[in-house]
DNA sequence: TAATATTTTTAGACAAATCTAAATAAATAA
DNA sequence: TTATTTATTTAGATTTGTCTAAAAATATTA
């Protein structure tokens, strides 16, 4: 059975990330992605496309294949299961699992993995709301939306962060917004893209545009 | 702070092992252990010689320093916390966990190792029955003789197994020898070492030296 | 102690994963 | 449609970790 290294791996996952489905990514994309070189990027497609996890033509970008994103959706699985354990298991706060679970991806023993997930009663969604593929690598569609998509008086709940920075955190701190934050968008301004939320009782807040499109909410 | 790949940890932890305490390792020996070649073992030297995690001269032979000594204790504690929990949380058999832990051991997050201490309510032995060091390096002296050593008559427990090939286990398996039995060595051939076991309330067993030199009790 | 055997190191090579600088292809704008 | 800009690939280098074969040091034996 055909092995990856740790960087393969992180190379697969971050392609299929980039797909957003089905779209084909670029080697300046995928450079990016990784704080890698172009040129870094190239070699590595050479390596992946020879091992039938992607589709590449020398200036026309690259997919995964069925048998690559099998793969990738296993290392999905990893991931989001050690970081369920970490956040439930070892209070890790939802914003440090992250850079943990990332190492922890890479130990690839089927079994771990299997008996991981029935120990943690096989969770479905990870600590940022994210679904968790099963051991077969069916994964759900989940029915999250940017909270600046989210239509006016309707409740939601946060359910993910996509950029987890420092400064992302600082801010939804200062705010109050945390994972499962009942919240309402009570106006919306063209101008800027800002928003007036209410949370709970308080009194209206203001966000940013910038801020609304990196928060995700289920609904 | 100086950190480590992955090989110069298992390196790290081999001089430990190979030690015994304070014994000067060779060159072949580690090669050996490491199922390597005794020119790559030099040029490993070098290097953690240049990270003062040694004490080497060529030709000589070398040595764990003080800083060298804590970091393979930092190594071992995390291999033994994967390995108690993989036995204790995920109900993998003893013979199955060191295989795993030898990979989990190389995640070397502070946190997350103490955390997972924490979470297995600070266990003192891993499954093996040898001894967790614990977050400052503190490791217990086990009282563990090899059970070719054990007086006659008296009672003890199983609680390491050296050798773990299949062979050996096919062998314990056999002989009803687990982790955890209690026996006692009724009579010893000084012929050919060989032991005369009683276990429980079965019927008189016998072992090889072999084996008996394999097999470690607490007293 | 001299000859021989063993252990260890050195020299030089190779694969993996990365980089920089230069060349080339593709996309965009004039 | 030609020129310019941008994206991608190639060429060649570097670092890490390993190897084989040969040389050198040390240990053992005669
Ligand atoms: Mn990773
Ligand atoms: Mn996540
Ligand atoms: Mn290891
Ligand atoms: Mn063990």
């Amino acid at each position: 059975m055909l092995t990856f290294s740790i960087s393969e791996e992180n190379h697969i996952k971050a392609i299929y990330h980039l797909q957003h489905g089905d779209q084909s990514v670029s080697t300046n994309q995928l450079a990016a992605e990784l704080n890698t070189k172009p040129a870094s990027i190239t070699d590595m497609m050479k390596k992946l496309k020879a091992k039938k996890i992607i589709h590449y033509e020398a200036y026309k970008g690259f997919k995964l294949t069925p048998e690559g994103r099998k793969t990738a959706l296993m290392i999905i699985r990893r991931h989001r299961l050690w970081e369920y354990f970490l956040s439930e298991k070892l209070q890790f706060s939802w914003d440090e699992v992250h850079e943990v679970a990332e190492e922890l991806e890479h130990v690839s023993n089927e079994k771990l993995i299997n008996k991981l997930d029935e120990f943690l009663d096989f969770p479905r969604f990870d600590p940022h709301g994210d679904p968790i593929p099963d051991a077969s690598g069916k994964i759900e569609i989940s029915r999250q939306i940017a909270l600046s998509e989210l239509a006016i008086n309707k409740v939601a709940v946060v359910c993910n962060v996509k950029d987890q920075s420092a400064d992302m955190l600082d801010l939804l701190n200062h705010k109050s917004i945390a994972l499962g934050t009942k919240l309402e968008v009570k106006k919306k301004f063209d101008f800027d893209g800002s928003l007036e939320l209410k949370i709970g009782k308080q009194p209206l807040i203001n966000i940013s545009r910038q801020l609304a499109e990196n928060i995700y909410v289920k609904i």
